[in-house]
RNA sequence: GCCCCCGUCGUCUAACGGUUAGGACACCAGACUUUCAAUCUGACAACGAGAGUUCGACUCUCUCCGGGGGUACCA
């Protein structure tokens, strides 16, 4: 497969890409991440390269181990290998930066060595009132004022008792990178402030785990959300000192996804519903739909075409053709996206894949095929198809299957399907009712069935298929919505037909 | 304030200087049908605005407008 695209100024990938995903455990995992995780996942895959998986738990307050297994959880259900990182391990660990804190006290101490860090003694409040004096707007950011202490001036302060936040020293020069995304990216000298590093209690902060890991570790393309696009520059600047150092080797390639968005115009937020991935599983996403669906938003196969499997994506996908502008999450093709996964799934599969939602919805006695009742089994055998390219989430098969799968001898009538019960409702049903009663039990199949009852309502009762099959459905469904007639018939046998039947008519 | 990003149907996208601006979802109408789906047909619907460059701009440049992000001892 050659490229189709030329990707104008945008770089060439690296030989041996080495791509990472490092998601903070805080919360639980949501849609945005997920995506992020994708395309990386699909990058490092198409470019026979390494992905890398790290936690980035520096923030006790926030990180939680739940949050770290949910993620966990998240990455193996959607099928998002990884080939170094937690729990696999691999040659740059531990890859939990909770874990590693010996190697950034280490860095951090040749980074103020070197004079390209050095300690700040300035509180927010005291910067916010030197800018505020000064005329700066409030949200100016450090004003540098620590950059030149003498030693005297340092030791006066810790006479005080205070301990310094590291910072790093920004160069009065532009900073530009190419965006994989985006293209070029200039920043005018003098917008980034010099920034912490370390805090006055010694804790590293994401700005010096994150470059410093993605260098141990060797990460040559950084792929990641349009939120870290204008911390770029500071780690850009971090990333020469850490070449400098020694600790890095060469600056990695950044490429800067689009958000994705929510109601109105705003980031899908972790708050909102349609964020959560898990209740996406719950609701009935299959991984295929879910990933196929995320794959959209920013990033197109090809022209007239989106439905595709995860192979197709890994051969065609490259970051270079991403999209830059922000899309909205569309839970509507999302569902049609995942419907159409669905109906391509191996029958067997549909049914186990369905399994876990009937026994949450007591319909079945177990989640596996071998601990299904043969009447259970066959069936569901005999449902599947019919259900199949009925349902657009997994959760929907419990109501389209829970009429065949209950031995209910009457099936109270949802207020949808009441209404579909016309005045001759009583007429068919015992005319139904007549009919079916003759049938043997070797004749009672679809086909026949369908012939049979065909004759007796529509032929020869006169009424409309409309109003002789209606009722039929209802007594032997309860929902307006249901597989086919003729086959659930012969599904649920004569003997719960007739009752079925026979009680309709009764509570009419 | 300053810095940065983004701008094609309602939504996701195709187009890479020359097309009646294509597809998908949603919506509407129809066919099929026992219901609902599936399937098929059709309809509706977009280049934010203005200047350039060019024989010719969705496409290149600039300005404006609009939206978003950053300006943290969060990530």
């Amino acid at each position: 497969m050659t490229d189709e695209h030329d990707h104008d100024s945008k770089p060439e990938l690296p030989k041996d890409l080495r791509v990472r995903f490092c998601p903070s455990p805080t919360g639980t995992p949501h849609v945005g991440m997920v995506r992020t995780a994708l395309f990386n996942w699909a990058q490092a895959r198409h470019s026979k390269g390494t992905f890398v998986f790290r936690i980035e738990d520096t923030d006790a307050q926030r990180d939680s181990e739940e949050s770290y297994q949910q993620i966990l959880d998240a990455l193996r259900w959607l099928g998002l290998d990884w080939d170094e990182g937690v729990e696999v391990g691999g040659p740059d660990g531990p890859y939990r930066q909770s874990q590693r804190g010996d190697i950034y006290r280490r860095v951090a101490q040749r980074l103020l060595d070197a004079g390209y860090a050095y300690e700040s003694y300035s509180t927010a409040d005291e910067i916010r009132e030197r800018n505020v004096a000064a005329g700066r707007p409030e949200a100016f950011g450090y004003d540098g004022y620590d950059r030149n202490l003498s030693e005297e001036e340092r030791r006066a302060f810790r006479d005080q008792g205070r301990k310094p936040a590291l910072r790093i020293r920004m160069p009065d020069e532009d900073v530009a990178f190419d965006d994989l995304i985006r293209g070029r990216i200039e920043f005018k000298a003098g917008s980034v402030p010099d920034y912490v590093i370390v805090r006055p209690n010694g804790d590293p902060l994401y700005t010096l785990t994150n470059p410093v890991d993605d260098a141990m570790m060797r990460i040559n393309v950084v792929l990641r959300g349009e939120d870290l696009l204008s911390s770029t520059p500071r780690q850009i600047v971090l990333y020469r000192y850490l070449i400098e150092l020694g600790v890095a080797q060469a600056m990695p390639l950044f490429g800067h996804m689009p958000y994705v968005m929510g109601q109105g115009n705003k980031k899908l937020s972790k708050r909102d519903p349609e964020s959560n991935l898990f209740l996406h599983r719950e609701h009935g996403f299959i991984r295929e739909g879910l990933l196929n669906y995320l794959a959209l938003l920013g990033w197109s196969i090809g022209p007239d075409r989106d439905v595709f499997s995860m192979e197709e994506m890994v051969e065609h996908f490259d970051i270079r053709d991403v999209k830059a502008n922000p899309a909205h999450f569309d839970i509507d093709k999302a569902i049609a996206i995942n419907a159409e996964h669905i109906r391509m799934l191996e029958p067997q599969d549909f049914l186990n894949r369905s399994l876990p939602y009937l026994k949450r919805d007591g319909l079945v006695s177990a989640e596996t095929w071998d601990d299904l009742t043969d009447h259970e089994r066959r069936i569901l055998a005999a449902a599947a198809p019919l259900v199949q390219p009925r349902v657009r989430l997994l959760g929907e098969v419990s109501g389209m299957m829970g009429s065949l799968l209950s031995d209910a001898d009457y099936i109270e009538p949802d207020p949808d399907a009441r209404k579909q019960l016309k005045d001759s409702a009583g007429a068919v049903l015992d005319l139904a009712l007549r009919t079916l009663q003759e049938v043997p039990e070797q004749d009672w199949i679809t086909d026949h069935l369908h012939d049979l009852l065909t004759q007796a309502l529509v032929d020869q009762g006169g009424y409309k298929p409309r109003l002789a099959f209606g009722p039929v459905r209802v007594a032997v469904s309860g929902r307006r919505v249901s597989p086919p007639l003729f086959e659930s018939l012969e599904i649920i046998g004569k003997s719960t037909t007739l009752q079925r039947l026979t009680n309709l008519r009764r509570h009419l």
